[in-house]
DNA sequence: CTTGATTCTGACATCAGTGTCAGGTTCTAG
DNA sequence: CTAGAACCTGACACTGATGTCAGAATCAAG
């Protein structure tokens, strides 16, 4: 598919799309006349950079998980190296403590909210 | 206390906790000759305020959110308009979807980590 | 071939919080 | 009084993903 499907199917923008390749984040064959040509693959590894970008991840991150990820296009895998499962393991704490804090965020709106239903 | 005092205790730099005071977010009192004092509850006010940050509102959104919230300075607490109740309720369902996406970018991370742990 | 929709590249702008620096003032301990 | 630490304001830079625009090329359908 093209670029422009492949935006309206993932909600990504193209301008996104086209800087996840820069990335190399997103991989796209050319028609001859230089146009990106996608596989369907690509719909779920654009939700999942996505999904990845929203935990805080940046591209370089990103990148370097992206080949050891079992996506649904069947590649083998490529396994972590012990530097990036470190640097991945302090992704994750760091999204624990994301996760923490949003749930400390919510119980306040909650109280505001409800506040305001009582009053 | 002093405002360098305020950011060791809190982790936060000088910097951002004047940003705060222009966004209207965190009152100081002033010495004679200018410097901010703060009182003992502003530390509880600036973690709130990191937390509220974290979880993606922007500073306009937690300056209407703090004058109706219950901290430790026992003031009374302002109710949340209606208008307002009708924001968080929104920035409450935003969260939760933040939640979601970095549940699922958790279990994305440990995926990896496993993988490589077990290969 | 023609036309309109789509895509291309590249450049510049934006957001919002934060870093940093400069030059000056205030505070506090000796 | 004085020296040094702490603080003041204001300005500019940065980050990093994304928006937007311009001008040109490609594609698909009539």
């Amino acid at each position: 598919m093209r670029i422009g499907e492949l935006a309206r199917r993932t909600g990504v923008s193209e301008r996104s799309l086209r800087y996840y390749e820069k990335q190399s984040l997103l991989a796209a064959e050319r028609t001859p006349g230089g146009h990106r040509e996608y596989a369907e693959t690509a719909v779920d590894r654009v939700i999942r950079i996505q999904e990845l970008y929203a935990a805080g991840l940046c591209s370089a991150k990103i990148a370097q998980l992206l080949p050891c990820m079992r996506d649904g296009d069947g590649g083998p895998s490529t396994a972590a190296s012990p530097r990036l499962v470190a640097d991945l393991t302090a992704e994750r704490a760091r999204i624990d403590r994301m996760i923490a804090d949003l749930l400390r965020s919510r119980d306040t709106l909650d109280e505001v909210i409800e506040a305001a239903a009582r009053g």
